[in-house]
DNA sequence: GAATTAATTGAACGTTCGTTTTATTATTGT
DNA sequence: ACAATAATAAAACGAACGTTCAATTAATTC
């Protein structure tokens, strides 16, 4: 028995590429093997090797497609606008959208960055970098704005990423929570985090809060 | 070569737990093979199962005794205030303490739950929740004496828990920032968050915030 | 100082791992 | 129809894994 009736390359591939994220989210990396993944493909483990090169070589690529994916949303989703109240809040929207929809991969990205070796690790965290780069300008821009209230850019940033990230560890889909009420109820958290004028508080409020 | 001048049960215990915690948090659990961590103790895999019974029996007892060091460090700081600003801020402060000062306990417990058997793994959880519940419950007595402004007690739980644990993810002892101004600044961060009045304004506009 | 107990070694067990090689069959292009 | 190529199976590789067992030596007890 060798090739079998209907196979497809590309299907394979894709189908690798899926049950992969899946058995890595739920076992971890080092725990699935490859005969594992083999059979939630319905193939024999040497087939794999038609893919993707090792199995590390499959991490890598499943990461930086993830990574790749979370940047262009970004893109896509960037305003035009350089408010930084609106600016900040398309970034919490499209990042708890992302991360909501792909949890699995997420999961993959953040858990399983040790078992890269060390160049394929310093590739993906300068994309990581780049990402939260992002978040840490609009953070500045409107703190220098006087629009924010921050004590430290850097910190307020990874304690947001943190914040918003771990959305992934507890939210199931269509449990209590709709996406759009947790991205809703995250967006206010963010806004009252950052001291922005406009979150639930009256406007006033904030200057004399500043000011005194 | 059999027994060892010098070796002695309860250092030998010692020295395996702090070793596998360290290989533990920077391999991960499926990574690290007993006969690393023997190695790095310095002594036959053989050895090992005189104090632990398995490679999973070890990382359960290692994650039991961190989540009963994170439920005592807490019964030790709990305020016997009734104050939710008070609690919260001993809470805030007693997390961030307890796991910057045993990160590599606190990434292996966080990150290895999924190498546990189903009732072990139970266990864990259930000790994990009952800390959790604690914080809940702060914010809703905050919450119901309107000393804090809470859209969901429990979203709002796990949001500043995740914000709070990822400060292992980055923090470093000895750079830029020392553990007491990261601890101020993730209080402050916290109360606003919850929309407390006391945050970084003074006390006494918590009253007219309160009113409006 | 002899008997007992505690601590550890060294070798081995069967299993599973990632990966490679070779053969075989399905599909595609001519 | 026939060659070329793509996709897979089947079997095997050596290495590493968690764990067990018997032998051996250090420390302790009486």
């Amino acid at each position: 028995m060798a090739r079998t009736t209907g196979s497809d390359g590309e299907k394979t591939e894709a189908t690798i590429r899926e049950a992969a994220v899946n058995l890595i989210a739920r076992f971890g990396y080092e725990a699935m093997s490859m005969r594992q993944l083999a059979t939630e493909v319905g193939v024999q483990a040497a087939a794999l090797y038609r893919y993707f090169p090792t199995k590390e070589g499959l991490l890598f690529t499943l990461m930086r497609e993830h990574m790749e994916g979370l940047t262009d949303a970004w893109e896509a989703a960037r305003p035009t606008s350089a408010d930084p109240v609106r600016r900040l809040a398309a970034y919490v929207e499209n990042h708890i959208a992302f991360h909501i929809e792909r949890r699995h991969a997420t999961h993959v990205s953040n858990m399983e960055l040790r078992s890269l070796s060390p160049e394929r690790l310093t590739q993906i965290l300068r994309m990581r970098t780049a990402y939260e780069k992002e978040l840490r300008a609009i953070l500045r821009d409107g703190a220098e704005a006087g629009v924010f209230d921050i004590d430290d850019t850097g910190l307020t940033a990874m304690a947001l990423i943190q914040m918003m990230t771990g959305v992934i560890v507890w939210f199931r889909p269509g449990e209590r929570l709709s996406i759009t009420e947790v991205t809703a109820t995250y967006l206010s958290m963010t806004m009252r985090l950052v001291g922005a004028a406009s979150s639930t508080a009256p406007r006033f409020l904030s200057g004399a809060q500043r000011t005194l």
